[in-house]
DNA sequence: CGGGTTTGACCAGCGC
DNA sequence: GCGCTGGTCAAACCCG
């Protein structure tokens, strides 16, 4: 059934990665691989609880592992926007520290970015649905602007943190080969709405966030509710992304622009 | 009813 | 060669 799933992939211990197609000299390992660290905060499962999905591809779970030396499983998603799409993402929490959750997306996306196409169809409608559909509709025609201004705002070198001296613009360079690539991009959630955004880019944020004020207001809300912690790291196990994270996310991935650090 | 999740079984790579 | 472990499959179940 699944064609992609013989060249099997390797957890982030393996360096080396393969794609089965264009390397048949391998079994394992040489997957497009990128690793996502995100810190995550008590926020995120709330507005995950709003019903906004966890990524703005559809991600359907197949599968669900427990990881020696992790007191967490494993989940295996795949991409469901497109019946034929090979994108993959597992998603773990960190044995070590159970606030970063570690997200690797193998493969990539051989359909065009959803938001994209909605994007297009509707041309430009950006205030229609905005107000108050967030809830039935996540991903509304501004994200995609919201998309450009995270993106700038990490361009600009505020979102990637640890490897953010290794990382920056110039040193970045996308995958465009299926090479090797175990890097990880460390999204700080707090960092980057804290330090970064707070101070230098407050006002591209503002208006991220006056483009979709539910969001912010549930990010706001979400601090407050104590007693859905527990939910957070209960439902995590499952699906793990928050909007913000997913904005950055999003910014990373959409344009099948992965960056990588050297190794 | 369609799509997503859960979960046990199976398969295959890798290390010893 | 064998066992361990990670990754995938697929049936059953759940939910909107």
């Amino acid at each position: 059934m699944d064609n992609n799933a013989s060249p099997q992939l390797e957890s982030e211990a393996s360096n080396s990665e393969l794609k089965q197609e264009s390397q048949p000299f391998k079994k394992r390992k040489m997957v497009e691989k990128t690793v996502v660290t995100v810190k995550i905060g008590e926020n995120v499962s709330k507005l995950k609880n709003e019903g906004l999905p966890s990524d703005f591809w559809s991600w359907r779970k197949y599968g669900q592992k427990p990881i020696k030396g992790s007191p967490y499983p494993r989940g295996y998603y795949r991409c469901s926007t497109s019946k034929g799409c090979s994108a993959k993402k597992q998603v773990e929490r960190s044995s070590t520290d159970a606030s970063m959750l570690i997200i690797t997306y193998t493969s990539k996306h051989n359909h065009p970015d959803p938001t994209t196409v909605s994007a297009t169809n509707s041309a430009q409608q950006p205030k229609e649905s905005e107000t108050e559909t967030i809830k039935d509709i996540p991903v509304t025609s501004n994200e995609e602007d919201q998309e450009h201004i995270v993106e700038e705002i990490i361009n600009n070198k505020s979102i990637v943190t640890s490897t953010d001296q290794v990382t920056n613009e110039e040193n970045f360079h996308y995958l465009q080969s299926p090479i090797h690539c175990s890097e990880e991009i460390i999204v700080d959630q707090e960092d980057p709405f804290k330090s970064n955004i707070e101070k230098s880019h407050i006002d591209k944020i503002d208006i991220l966030l006056e483009e979709e004020p539910l969001c912010y207001a549930q990010l706001k809300n979400l601090t407050e509710s104590k007693s859905e912690e527990l939910d957070f790291f209960d439902e995590l196990e499952e699906l793990p992304m928050s909007s913000s994270i997913l904005h950055f996310t999003r910014s990373i991935f959409s344009n099948e622009r992965i960056p990588v650090a050297p190794s």
